[in-house]
DNA sequence: CGATCGCTTGATCGCTATCAAATCGTGTGG
DNA sequence: CCACACGATTTGATAGCGATCAAGCGATCG
């Protein structure tokens, strides 16, 4: 498949992106090294090791996860087209935590010995990681407050309304729901559950007719209901910067 | 008190600070508005409200949360002497979580409408913020998997040694421990555990004999053991950037 | 067609929550 | 100085949510 030009961008074409000046665009243009396409599974980034590039998602789905010594996996946030990815790696470039695709994913990669060019000319492009990053923060703050202290049954009411919004926020799917990639062991290791509970609490929400949930694709009947369900309101989804 | 010029500021010159030049020290001494003290408990960003400010926490520990309308409250992060607050606001200036004191804490004011100067005259600063933010969400990444996937005992131990090693990196107590402010509420809160259940595991650990915990003062024995038995090993703490 | 992977279900265990109450230290007012 | 209130800590008893163990089912794939 051949490189678009960011000027052509399929996805800041399709709006909820704020927008950028010709010479931001001309920049973000020439800092982008190339485009690169994995397959659902394959690592984007690896836990613990060092990365000299950064990454926009520009289209499908993946997760940043975190696992300890004896093997469990906290997944600590979905990625959906828009998101960008690498700049939690401290100087050094070694990356915490571990980034994979959960659908075929296109990115476009960036150097990271790079990135002071844009801090040094173009501000307002600095300023838009700083907001990238203090957002996805935010996300992580609101799975931390669910898996600490919300129910089962409320993590996962949280969790779907959470993903259709974001998903619908990028311009994915319609009313009649949106394609969902993730598998019962992803949504268990997200939400701080084991995999026979997710299964269990799921089966019990889903008798709740709230929402469907087949075939990789999701579908909410009832967004208002499953969000008093999980004590969940999320702030309304502004336009967000797009590198 | 009145307010101490930042090229004699006593954080910056207790080390493990990156440095900056005598222009970008000038231009933070102008950005700052004031200094400002707040007593234990008082709020420092209250949650859902918007403010037109930005802080750096030059002494004493807060904390960052986020609660939910039946009352139950995630302790997001602790924040010690050197920390940047309320980048994660959105534009709008409106904060999702609330910031408030554990400690008398001493703060630097920051007009959040200026901050656009940063961006534009010293992308080094504006370089520095990027890290905060990121270096900030690596934390609430550790505690998201902490309290998804440890057990109790394991996340005690785990905030322990956490804070333990913060609060010395930033030149806090000695050999004979650190001030230690927060109760076993403050406690439970940021684990995801009640305040019985914290408490028995406290005990439990405390017969283990790899730490005291008493009078507001900690002191690690065994920092190896507590970090086996937690599974945590904290990345070497870099110096890092203050605004 | 066997193998593999993801989903489902039942039985049992145990960690942690919840309920209840006692203890202790501290500050306050009588 | 004592009585009292209040917050923080501690302890015991009980309940329940979610983990773990075990097994079966269904679909996809080489």
């Amino acid at each position: 498949m051949s490189d678009t030009s960011c000027a052509a961008c399929p996805l800041r074409a399709q709006g909820g992106f704020t927008q950028v000046s010709d010479a931001e665009l001309a920049f973000i243009e020439k800092f982008r090294r190339r485009e690169s396409t994995l397959g659902p599974g394959e690592a984007i980034l690896r836990e613990g090791e060092s990365s000299s590039l950064l990454f926009t998602l520009r289209a499908g789905w993946a997760f940043r996860f975190r696992s300890l010594p004896d093997g469990r996996r906290q997944i600590l946030n979905f990625l959906l087209p828009g998101d960008f990815i690498g700049l939690q790696a401290e100087l050094s470039g070694q990356v915490p935590h571990g980034v994979e695709a959960l659908t075929p994913v296109r990115l476009c990669v960036f150097p990271r010995d790079e990135l002071w060019d844009l801090y040094r000319g173009f501000p307002g492009l600095a300023y838009d990681l700083t907001w990238l990053s203090a957002h996805e923060e935010l996300i992580v703050d609101e799975n931390l407050l669910g898996v600490g202290q919300r129910s089962a049954m409320e993590r996962i009411a949280m969790l779907l309304v959470h993903l259709y919004k974001r998903a619908r926020s990028v311009g994915e799917g319609d009313e009649s729901g949106v394609n969902f990639p993730l598998n019962q062991q992803h949504i268990a290791d997200a939400l701080g559950l084991s995999l026979v509970h997710t299964n269990k609490s799921l089966r019990r929400l889903h008798a709740y007719g709230l929402h469907e949930l087949s075939a990789n694709r999701l579908r909410i009947l009832k967004v208002e209901a499953l969000q008093r369900l999980a004590d969940y309101y999320a702030l309304p989804l502004r336009a967000r910067p797009l590198i």
